[in-house]
RNA sequence: CGGAGCGUAGCGCAGUUGGCUAGCGCACUUGUAUGGGGUACAAGAGGUCGUGAGUUCAAGUCUCACCGCUCCGACCA
C-alpha cells in the first residue's frame, strides 16, 4: 500500500477534550474520528487493527467448535418483552417506532435474538450442543461515555452464545471459552487478570470478567499483599481494609478496563422465550445457555493504553494494521536507485505474504520519520543515501527501537527472518 | 442525572476595562530552494466567534436560555 494513495490523516497536536492516552494516540495515528460523543468513525489504518484482531478471535472461536453467523441489529421490542428485559435495559436501549409505528430498538446484546433463532432450529438432544458467534455493533444509550471508544454508545462486539443439554454440556463449553480467551487476549498483548463477577443484568450463576489493568478504565481490581487474591471492587472497599480471605494483607486498588465478560446463564432465557428440547425419554427440558462477551473495539483502546511511548503507538505484531514500513528518502531529485529499491523491497515482501506500506510522499524525512513514529509499524525499512552509500539498508524494529544496517540485496530476507516466528504461531 | 471545565479557520490557541477591517502557530494552495528527525523564504486561500434572545451608539467580550464536548460522581453485559 502506498502512502499517498492511502487516508492516514495523522494529527500533529493533541486534540482538545482527551484525557486517556489511548484516545489520543488513536485520534493523533488517524485510527478512528469522532462524529459525537460516544460514536465514532473508524478510518482505514483503525479498520485493519480491528480487523486483524477480529481474525484472532475467529480463530480462537473456531478453534473450540463455535459457528460464526450474523444477527440482526434491529430488533423488535415485543421480542425484549419476552424476557422483561425491554425494562431491565430500558435506560441503555435506544428505542424508536418505525414508519409503521412498530416499537424497535437497536440491540444492546443479543440473548433474545439468538434463543429466538435457535428455538426454531433445535427440537432434540441430539441436535445439542450448539455454539454461534457474532461480531456485531450494539447499540448502548450510555448515560456517559468515557475514554473515547472505551465506553462508546456504539461499538463492535464479539458475543457468542451456547446452547447445551445440561450443566455438564454448559461448564465444558464455558471452560472451552475461557481458555480461547484467554488465547485471544495473549495474541493481542494484554495481560488480564480474571476475576469472578456478578452477572448483573445478564442473569445466571456464574460469570467471570476479563480485566486489563491500565491507567484507566472504569473497573477497580482489589489486590491482595499477602494471599494474592484478586477482586473486583464496585464498592467503596478498595484501599486500607485488609482482605477479605487471609485476613492479613493489605489490598491495593487498581483501575483496569473489562474486555471480556462470561456468563453461565442456566436457563434464564431459555425458559422465558420457550426454547426446549426433547430429550432422550421423550421429556420436553429447557436449554441451558451460556454467553461470552468481548468489547472488540475496546481491545483497540486497552492494546494502546498498554503498549505507547512518547512518540506514539507500539503495536504487537499481531494486531499492527501493517507488518512493514519501507520509508525511502529522497527529494524530488529522483534518485533511481532509492527509487529501485522501495519498489523491489515491496514486491518481495508482498509476495512474502507481508503488508506493506510505503511512505511514498513528497514529504521531508523529518515528518515521515515522525509519523511513522505514531502509526508505528512494528518493522521499518529505512532507504536513503547516507547509508546506501556503504551499500547499506536500516531496519528498526519499533518495539525495542533496535536498529540494525543490512547490505541492500539482503533486506527481504533478513525481514522474512524477523517475521517467522510470527507466521508460525497463526 | 448531579458537580466542574470548555466551545473563536481543518487542528492547537490569543483576543486587555465592550470600540474601528477578529489575530497567531501548525496544516492547506502556488512558486523557488532544500532533502536522515515535523526545512527555509515569498505570495495566497480559508471565519454564521456553538445557537438564539437581551443590554448597548457599539458584543468574540456583558446577561439569560439552549445545544455540544471533556473530566469527576451516580449508573453499567
Amino acid at each position: 500500500m502506498k502512502w499517498s494513495k492511502y487516508f492516514i490523516p495523522t494529527l500533529k497536536e493533541t486534540p482538545i477534550g482527551t484525557e486517556a492516552v489511548s484516545h489520543q494516540l488513536s485520534l493523533r495515528a488517524g485510527l478512528v474520528h469522532m462524529l459525537t460523543s460516544g460514536v465514532y468513525s473508524y478510518l482505514p489504518l483503525g479498520l485493519r487493527v480491528l480487523k486483524r484482531i477480529e481474525d484472532i478471535i475467529r480463530e480462537e472461536m473456531n478453534a473450540v467448535g463455535a459457528n460464526e453467523l450474523f444477527l440482526p441489529c434491529l430488533h423488535p421490542l415485543d421480542l425484549w418483552k419476552e424476557t422483561g428485559r425491554d425494562k431491565v435495559l430500558a435506560d441503555v436501549m435506544i428505542k424508536f417506532e418505525d414508519n409503521r409505528k412498530r416499537p424497535m430498538c437497536l440491540g444492546p446484546t443479543h440473548e433474545e435474538v439468538i434463543t429466538n433463532l435457535v428455538k426454531d432450529f433445535v427440537q432434540s438432544y441430539r441436535q445439542l450442543p450448539v455454539v454461534l458467534y457474532q461480531i456485531q455493533t450494539k447499540f448502548r444509550d450510555e448515560l456517559r461515555t468515557r475514554f473515547g471508544i472505551v465506553r462508546a454508545c456504539e461499538f463492535i462486539m464479539k458475543d457468542a452464545y451456547s446452547f447445551d443439554r445440561d450443566q455438564e454440556g454448559l461448564q465444558k463449553n464455558y471452560d472451552l471459552m475461557y481458555g480461547a480467551y484467554k488465547n485471544v487476549f495473549k495474541r493481542c498483548g494484554l495481560e488480564t487478570v480474571i476475576l469472578e463477577a456478578d452477572s448483573g443484568a445478564m442473569g445466571g450463576d456464574v460469570s467471570h470478567e476479563f480485566m486489563v489493568p491500565a491507567s484507566i478504565g472504569e473497573d477497580t481490581i482489589v489486590s491482595c499483599s499477602a494471599c494474592g487474591l484478586q477482586a473486583g471492587a464496585t464498592e467503596e472497599r478498595a484501599e486500607g481494609t485488609s482482605c477479605p480471605k487471609c485476613k492479613k494483607g493489605k489490598l491495593t486498588a487498581q483501575v483496569a478496563i473489562e474486555l471480556g465478560h462470561i456468563f453461565q446463564l442456566g436457563t434464564k432465557y431459555s425458559k422465558a422465550q420457550g426454547a426446549q428440547f426433547l430429550d432422550e425419554n421423550g421429556k420436553q427440558q429447557s436449554i441451558i445457555m451460556g454467553c461470552y462477551g468481548i468489547g472488540v473495539s475496546r481491545v483497540i483502546a486497552a492494546i494502546i493504553e498498554k503498549h505507547n511511548d512518547a512518540n506514539g503507538i507500539i503495536w504487537p505484531r499481531e494486531v499492527a494494521p501493517f507488518d512493514v514500513e519501507i520509508l525511502p528518502i529522497q527529494g524530488s531529485k529522483e534518485d533511481g536507485e532509492i527509487k529501485g529499491l522501495t519498489e523491489q523491497y515491496y514486491a518481495d515482501l508482498t509476495a512474502g505474504g507481508l503488508d506493506v506500506l510505503v511512505d511514498d510522499r513528497e514529504e521531508s524525512a523529518g515528518r515521515k520519520f515522525n509519523d511513522a513514529d505514531l502509526i508505528v509499524i512494528p518493522i521499518r525499512i529505512t532507504i536513503g543515501k547516507r547509508n546506501l552509500a556503504e551499500g547499506k539498508v536500516e531496519i528498526k524494529l519499533r518495539e525495542t527501537n533496535e536498529v540494525i544496517l543490512v547490505e541492500k540485496d539482503q533486506v527481504a530476507k533478513k525481514i522474512a527472518e524477523m517475521t517467522r516466528p510470527v507466521c508460525a504461531t497463526n
